[in-house]
Parts: structure tokens; C-alpha cells; sequence
DNA sequence: ATATAAAAAGACAGGATACTCTTTTTATAT
DNA sequence: ATATAAAAAGAGTATCCTGTCTTTTTATAT
């Protein structure tokens, strides 16, 4: 039996560097034992990355501290039991910054409860579920999730 | 008193162009009256964007025929009555293209009900809102939510 | 008819993001 | 100690989006 990771957002709501930075994160929490270490390639493959890109991107995940990473022979990459703690506004908030918490798409000045603007009120709601769920599910929940099959990480088409 | 737009979205779920784009047909709706011109000079200045840019969108948007435009001495664009009737989702997809309806962040293959990704039944009914949101909201209706005073278009700083 | 005012169209420039290639560092095994 | 395998780091390329500048078309007023 199988499932899919799929139909999180939309659009372009992450850049391509945080989705396969999310990607990886699955990939590596899916395939690593405590003290397995994953590399490069491996994961460039299992996810459908280009190599040096995702290289890039997990550099600034190592150097961030929300994986972890050893050099030379048997090395790789690797989550430690912390790490499952891991949230998707965590490696939202490390690849794209804080812009998803912006409060104002049309970038414009501030409107508050006293001046809302017309769909202040509908998109409030929205948006607070929206990032309650990024807050919420964290590596380890999807892992535990996912437990019942194989995970299609590669890209689409 | 005052009243602003804001909050729609946040981050990039909208390009700049569609951004301005929102903005100018919202800008037009308030200050033009039956068979009152706007230009893309007062436009540019009312909603705070580069005048060629803005005129490159408003081009597009005429062409797609969300908005009217008359060449020459006392031309300009405006809206017709039936225009009142373009919904957010409209622009968005004539500007953006229908990606944001799309269903994967991640650009994974397909997921479904069958094989549902970890978010999937929580993203669906966030998701339904998004649409919904955007879909219901015209151009009209915003016009007359705001009748009360006027509106800041002007990029926020 | 001509001048003019406006949009339409085309071509170009800059910055950001996505992606590639090469070199350096470091840990391990021999 | 040396060779090797892996990540880290650095530099470069390409494409897209945003924004600018110039020319062309067209409608109007005189």
C-alpha cells in the first residue's frame, strides 16, 4: 500500500529551495536509523533534485541545526531524535524567512480590526489555519503517519 | 474615516503584476463613473506602482477584457457594468494562470482521497476556503464595502 | 488635414531564484 | 601517513520576474 505526500499548498506559496528542503527532510526522516547516514546523492535521487542544488539547500539546513551531517567515508546526512521536532514552518521559516507570516498580499499599508479591509475578517480565519498547520505537523508526526507505505517524493511529470 | 485593503494574502501567493493588478481594478472601480476615463498615469500614482509596468498589466487585463480602454485625447480605462462582476480569482488567473489552483506544493504526484499525504483532509478544507474566498469577491462587492471612505492602494513603507 | 493626447507595443536592463561546475575541507579506512 | 569518500564552500550560468525606455498606433479636438 502506498501514500503520497501531495496537495499541501498550492501555487507558489515555498520556493523551490523549501520544497525540496521539506522533501528532504521526509526523505531522510524515511530512510535514516539512528546512526545511517544518507548522502547527497542518494537523497538528490530519492527525491528528484538536481544534486548540487539540493547539496546547497541542505548545507543551510546543516548550518541552521535542523539536520546534521558528518564528512568522509560512511558520511552523510542524518536526523537526530530532536529533529523529528521539526516543524514545516520551521523549514519555511529557514528557507524563505518569516514572509509567510506577512500579513498583507497586496503589500499595502496595515488595516486592523477598526479599518478592516474587505475580506480582512474571511482571510484572518483562513490564515490562521493555514499556519497552525505548518506549525503543527512536524517531521516525526509525518513519519509516524507514513508508516504504512512508500512516499513519492519526485517531482511531478 | 478610513478603510484599507489589506491582509488578502500573505507572502507570494499573488505575483507583484497580479498584486497591481488587484489594485488597479479596485482603484478604477472607485474613481471611474459611467463613461469617465482613468489614466495609467493617475493610476500608476494612485496605487503606487511604475507607471510602464502598471501599463504593461492593464494592457493585458484589456486584452483579456476584464477592463475597457479608449485610445487618445480624454481616453483611458474603465470598467462596464458587467466588469463589476470580475471576481479576485479572475485577475489572479489571468494575471498568475490557474497554478493556484493546483493542487501540490511540493510538485509531488498526485495524492488522493485513497492516498492521502499527511496534511492532505486539512489542506483540502483550507484550500476550499482560499478559493472560495477569492471566487466571491468581486470587484462590486468590494466597491460597496467600501463606500464609506477611501481606500489606501499604496504599497505599505 | 493636422496636432495632440492617450494607450499599445517592442526592446532592453537589473535582480532574484534556480541550477551547475570546480575546488577545498574533513573524516575514515587502509 | 596516504588515499579516498564524503560534505562544504565558492564561483559561475540561465531563466524569470520586475521594471524602464522608446516607438508606434489610434482617437479626438482644432
Amino acid at each position: 500500500m502506498r501514500s503520497y505526500i501531495c496537495g499541501i499548498f498550492s501555487n507558489d506559496m515555498f520556493s523551490k529551495s523549501c520544497e525540496y528542503a521539506i522533501k528532504a527532510m521526509i526523505f531522510i526522516a524515511q530512510k535514516s536509523q539512528p546512526e545511517t547516514r544518507i548522502s547527497i546523492k542518494e537523497i538528490a535521487g530519492g527525491i528528484g533534485a538536481p544534486e548540487h542544488f539540493i547539496a546547497k539547500i541542505l548545507q543551510e539546513l546543516s548550518r541552521k541545526k535542523l539536520l546534521h551531517s558528518i564528512k568522509g567515508p560512511n558520511g552523510g546526512f542524518y536526523l537526530t531524535k530532536a529533529d523529528y521536532k521539526t516543524s514545516l514552518a520551521d523549514i519555511v521559516k529557514v528557507m524563505d524567512g518569516d514572509k509567510i507570516y506577512n500579513v498583507c498580499v497586496l503589500g499595502l499599508k496595515s488595516c486592523s480590526p477598526k479599518n478592516p479591509c474587505p475580506v480582512h475578517d474571511e482571510y484572518k480565519e483562513i490564515k490562521k489555519n493555514l499556519i497552525s498547520m505548518i506549525e503543527k505537523n512536524t517531521i516525526g508526526t509525518f513519519n509516524q503517519k507514513l508508516h504504512s507505505g512508500k512516499l513519492h517524493l519526485k517531482t511531478r511529470n
